[in-house]
DNA sequence: TTGATATTATTGTCAGACAAAAGGGGAGGC
DNA sequence: GCCTCCCCTTTTGTCTGACAATAATATCAA
């Protein structure tokens, strides 16, 4: 009896539906950094009450995706300041996360991983960017389980929805989707070998990558005076 | 006119005090992890409607504070896995902004550190366990500061709420009051010298070291039954 | 005791209401 | 013309009451 499936139950609860829509609105850029979020019309908009559209709201500004402006909320922007730390964070929880894998995986946790690198192998390869992005996730999630650790793994996505949009942006705009694999596969090598320190290293690196090109790109859409 | 004073009004939303109050029954102790939380009963409790009441719940649930049970909500519970964890991850953040403050603090943000030290040295002196708390909370909002790091703050403000309640029981049942100020100093002293390296390191060792008793504590915690 | 069924309790959502505060705009003064 | 003050509108924060859906519980039958 220990092979049957979880049976998860999609029982979202409206506001769920609610704020996950808001977030794709504001990943997507339909809802760019600044905009005011009027309760009336985003009710009308979804058509929904205004108690579920609050608690949505209460939500996504808990986890900062918004921040409260003089009257109600507004979409959080992220400063290039902002998006540096974010980086550095990640990639001390990523390196932790490396190390804690490459002690603690066992042979399924290793499958899964060589499963996702495929997948994202795959997705590079045909330059699904959204997929791309999905598929990232799911690397860090499968990094996270095989670490046991999923506190690491809240936090990353927390972390992720901040900067998905410069993530998305910078993505399509620069052109280190190969470079980028290639990193990924370098993970998944150091992994195997169960080196804590190799892992740790392999992973700050490809945060390091990544901070780079992001934060190159951010600075050029921050100050497009200086063009 | 660079002296004034930030003026911080008190314009508190009524979700934010309700989530305050909840926050506070859950690490005092009075809502015990696994209490079920009943809507009706809390709005009476506390003499507000569910309109509010919800949208506190909704806050602390993204917090990670509150989990859904099949109905409803129910105090989080933190288990010895996720307590290992989260310690862990303490001890990459906190070691990441004390490199971070090395480097880029300036007079203002020692004078600040100094100060804080302080009032944790009396706070310990006194043995007043609400006040070494609240201390130890602003030493590492003055150390994010200096770091110019507010994303860090913000991770460890969440993460520290959830192993709050194991804070402050850990504190008052174990004895190791001195030698955590003694690494507290040994923290600052390492920042004074503007060794990144230095400063990680003792920012790490603090945590290493807190780690261990609260861990030691709450498995005794956990199994009473091998009594 | 077990199984099926009725009853109750509780959540999720809605609609409508209101005070309070923020914002905008125009009248009047300079 | 520009500034200030006041009024009006908009929007939020909160409350009340309602309802369907469903989980929990009690009730009854076998």
């Amino acid at each position: 009896m220990s092979s049957l499936k979880p049976l998860v139950q999609e029982a979202a609860p409206l506001r769920r539906k609610i704020s996950a829509s808001l977030r794709e609105a504001m990943t997507n850029g339909s809802l760019p950094p600044g905009t005011r979020l009027v309760e009336k019309d985003l009710c009308q908009d979804l058509g929904v009450s205004r108690t579920a559209l609050r608690e949505a709201l209460r939500e996504l500004e808990a986890e900062g995706l918004l921040e409260r402006g003089t009257r109600g909320v507004m979409v959080a922007g992220v400063t290039p300041d902002e998006a540096r730390n974010v980086y550095a964070v990640r990639a001390a929880l990523e390196g932790l996360v490396a190390e804690q894998f490459a002690r603690q995986a066992d042979e399924q946790d290793f499958a899964a991983l060589e499963a996702v690198v495929a997948a994202l192998s795959t997705a590079y390869r045909a330059e699904d960017f959204p997929a791309i992005l999905s598929e990232k996730d799911r690397f860090y999630e499968v990094l996270c389980l095989g670490a046991r650790n999923p506190v690491v793994h809240d936090l990353l996505t927390r972390l992720n929805s901040k900067i998905n949009r410069l993530r998305s942006l910078s993505r399509s705009n620069t052109d280190r989707g190969p470079q980028s694999l290639r990193e990924i596969e370098a993970i998944a090598a150091a992994l195997r070998t169960r080196s804590p320190e190799l892992s740790r290293a392999a992973a700050v690196a490809h945060v390091e990558r990544a901070a780079e090109a992001a934060l190159k790109f951010e600075d050029a859409l921050a100050k497009p005076d200086a063009a």
